[in-house]
DNA sequence: GTAAAAATAT
DNA sequence: TATATTTTTA
């Protein structure tokens, strides 16, 4: 069977040339997503959202995602939403993302811009491919999360208020573990503030590191201005912190 | 070539 | 499940 994202197949054999081991991404989208999610606009400041919100395919065609992600949406829209333990977000039963399932033949798909979806059927239902966490799907992981809780934010419990077909357990994990990553660095420039001003004077300028943010676990998430360090594009190359890096292990020797 | 993202392994 | 490491992508 065919396995698609409802946006399009991105080919990524930029200059490797190796048709035999494509990969395909699936760039899922969230058309309607901000009238759909009035509960993240409460827990999520528009700075922060900035923040995380990145692309990785920037030059990639974004419009096409989400022309694409609407007309295969508007086929999907009769999902329901299989498991609820907590009160869901409206995007659960209103608004289904769907990452598996071929799309529609009358659908209009702006795809074939600048990408080249040439890879084999075989390749793309065989393995999965590598998903890309736009900031619709960042959106939605990020709503869930704050709705679980700390205790219940577990990976699979996450992938399932999410409901979004195609997306695996391993996926929100991943993500889920930077997401963790992300969220302590935060609190931990706070404890630097509030209980550690000797050993760790800040700069007399300004902390290099800004962002504190939604907090959908301790509850009490304050957040606070930051640089301009993004100002318009929603892509800058990091999603969830565009100033520093955390512990990244050493560098990759390859 | 490097950094970040995502996948995979432990 | 969580974290560490590796691989892949931008």
């Amino acid at each position: 069977m065919e396995i698609s994202v409802y946006g399009h197949p991105v080919s990524s054999s930029g200059d490797g040339g190796d048709a035999s081991d494509r990969v395909t991404e699936w760039e899922v989208g969230l058309p309607g997503d901000d009238d759909l999610t009035p509960l993240s606009q409460l827990m999520i400041p528009p700075d922060l959202a900035s923040a995380f919100s990145v692309t990785p395919a920037a030059f990639r065609t974004v419009h096409d995602v989400y022309r694409a992600s609407h007309a295969t949406l508007s086929n999907l829209r009769r999902l329901s939403s299989p498991v609820a333990p907590t009160p869901l977000p409206s995007f659960a039963d209103g608004d289904p993302l769907v990452i598996e399932g071929d799309e529609p033949p009358g659908s209009s798909k702006p795809e074939g811009a600048e990408t080249e979806e040439s890879e084999d059927p075989s390749t793309r239902s065989s393995k999965r491919a590598r998903v890309v966490w736009t900031p619709q799907l960042h959106k939605r992981f990020v709503d869930v999360v704050g709705h679980l809780g700390i205790k219940n934010a577990v990976p699979k419990t996450i992938m399932q208020l999410m409901n979004v077909e195609g997306l695996t357990r391993e996926n929100v994990a991943s993500h889920l573990q930077k997401y963790r990553l992300y969220l302590k660095r935060n609190e931990g420039s706070d404890h630097l503030f509030a209980s550690t001003p000797v050993l760790n004077p800040p700069p007399r300028q300004m902390v290099p590191v800004p962002i504190i943010g939604y907090n959908p676990y301790g509850g009490g998430g304050g957040f606070h201005e930051h640089q301009h360090q993004h100002q318009q594009g929603e892509w800058s190359g990091n999603m969830f912190d565009s100033v520093n890096s955390y512990p990244r292990h050493v560098h990759p020797s390859q």
